[in-house]
DNA sequence: TCATTTCTTGACCGCTTGGTCAAGTATGCG
DNA sequence: CGCATACTTGACCAAGCGGTCAAGAAATGA
């Protein structure tokens, strides 16, 4: 759906992803359903397919602008840092940070992940996320600051634990996103083995 | 429900649940018709009906099952096993080889997660393999092997670490499990860097 | 054999769903 | 002003949903 649209417009395409978001995230993407975004926002329903072409476009496009502002925040973090092993780090604090501040958005994806039929438009996200992961991992082991070990399994050890810490730690227990980050950076730097 | 069944009942309840399965992790839970389940086994609705009080009921009996037979298999890994550190390490294995024989279970737990209809229902389960592989951590940690870092946290890294490195290197790359759990292994006990 | 219990059928129900569309209103712009 | 374009309305639709139930078939056990 490619509208030219004014300032109006882009303003109430917005509100629309906001409550949807707020929704799916509380109740679910299937059971919450068209009319129930258009009645919480006081609209007809056509206002929703003047903007969207449907339910399931409306969370692909929640989707690819939500991955887009991860993405985003994540090269800022780490902008100007040469060290590769720096660069993983500010990476997993900038991830918590921002997974802290959308929580809603982070619980989408994981969602996405489980249903084949939105389960592409989020592996391409994690795949990209992963080979950055996986680039400063193999510069770490080109310099010997990191083992020698798959950059890519490595990449998707980070990922998936980032995640899981945040759901838990953040989401459900409210910890603040530094001190959870600067654990799992020290978990994955070091591991849990005295030597 | 709680009907006392007959031998024929109970393979019928079985056929419903493994049929469930698949189609729930193939297709979705939402977009899975009980209609669509009773025409694919070939009987009328009430046979669903008989067995379950309503397709939510399956779904968390299918959870259920799930977790006690993943449970199960952790236990039984690490049955007899003294060494703490060896352990985590043979759980996180076992976990690998019940993930990569059980896909559609693996991928409804995920999917659970992420709704809140049915997170509680799978949360308890995930809260008791974390107190597990946490009291592991606790008498590593208590022994002198294991770094002073938080249990809980520990436990939930290598939870997380497990499950997607179950999803992307298992179930999508088709990796086998042995080499994927000792890399795992490797890098919770060891961490990335070089020391 | 016959009564009891377990299991099966499938038409049926009220309701919701995602989506359409003809009609009308607001806005931007020359 | 006047016309084109952007936006909004809400009744309407076919299809599908989860779930019910009266009726009957099959197995069980005495």
């Amino acid at each position: 759906m490619n509208r030219r649209l004014t300032q109006r417009g882009q303003e109430r395409r917005q509100q629309l992803l906001d409550f949807a978001i707020n929704r799916f995230a509380e109740n679910g993407y299937h059971p919450t359903s068209v009319a129930e975004i258009v009645t919480g926002l006081g609209v007809g329903k056509g206002v929703f397919y003047w903007y969207f072409e449907s339910k399931e476009e409306l969370l692909v496009e929640i989707l690819k602008e939500a991955q887009l502002d991860l993405r985003r925040t994540q090269r800022e973090a780490i902008d100007g840092i040469d060290d590769p092993v720096e660069r993983i780090a500010l990476g997993i604090g900038a991830t918590m940070q921002w997974s802290a501040s959308h929580p809603q958005l982070h619980q989408l994806i994981s969602f996405a992940t489980t249903e084949e039929r939105f389960a592409p438009a989020v592996r391409k996200g994690q795949e990209i996320a992963a080979r950055d992961a996986g680039r400063h991992v193999r510069e770490g082991i080109a310099s010997g600051q990191i083992r020698d070990l798959d950059p890519d399994l490595l990449a998707h050890a980070i990922l998936g634990m980032t995640a899981q810490l945040a759901r838990v730690f953040l989401h459900e227990r409210h910890q603040p996103a530094d001190e959870v980050a600067a654990a799992a950076v020290a978990v994955v730097l070091d591991g849990m083995v005295v030597r």
